[in-house]
DNA sequence: AGCATATTATACCAATGAGCTAATCAACCA
DNA sequence: TGGTTGATTAGCTCATTGGTATAATATGCT
């Protein structure tokens, strides 16, 4: 039983899973239309097993509509992925790569000395 | 062997891995410690599995000074995956729901009508 | 009722991952 | 040289994952 952003990350982790949030977003689509660009390379279950794993991360929602299972895409547990990842953007700019050079010098990196460490 | 997107976000699936990354954000730090906060749960192998699990997706860099294995954090992989979010980003923005919504009602779901399933 | 379509469930298998203990390697120090 | 510290490797267990094939369920149509 993971914490949600490990169960998010997980599920982002999975070519197929990101294709098919990828295909979400141009609008719903019902399993066997997400699984079609995929039936060259497995099965209809294992679609459905990766859109459980999407669902359960809460990437995905399924309502019903007669014997189809149109699915939507939800962004809600993304947010908690972004701003996980933002707390390491200012060590992304390239811009900024002195500054963090600059911060690493002047706040004692905690391997310190090597008199620290005995 | 995944694709390096996926080995990203496979590594931040997992909180131990997640903190040893912000760990690392507050400067380099020898292997035992960054284990020591985790030794309470887990043995050093265990935080060593990990390590190279971050070294692997290329967000951790080790280095030698004698017999200590400094290690780094690398942002670099983070780019893709940020890159990737942010082509959701715009899902995300709750201002951007109805405009979401609208784009839903005016391009076609490629759901489509009933006639379209058969 | 009976058939067709859409989806899910079950049961199985191979591969992976996370954890452990014990052993080993590497570097320093006395 | 031998001992100590830091870190990794090896070998094992157990649970999870990703895939399959087949069977079951659900809905609509005639």
């Amino acid at each position: 039983m993971p914490d949600t952003l490990s169960r998010t990350f997980s599920a982002l982790a999975d070519p197929t899973r990101r294709a098919i949030l990828a295909r979400l977003k141009h609008g719903d689509a019902s399993v066997n239309q997400i699984a079609e660009p995929f039936l060259a390379r497995m099965t209809l279950p294992g679609v459905t097993k990766h859109l459980k794993v999407l669902e359960k991360a809460g990437l995905v929602t399924k309502t019903r509509d007669a014997q189809w299972r149109p699915c939507k895409l939800n962004t809600e547990p993304l947010k908690d992925a972004t701003d996980w990842m933002d707390e390491y953007r200012v060590y992304m700019e390239e811009s900024l790569d002195r500054l963090g050079a600059y911060l690493k010098t002047v706040t004692n990196t905690t391997l310190g000395t090597p008199d620290d460490r005995r």
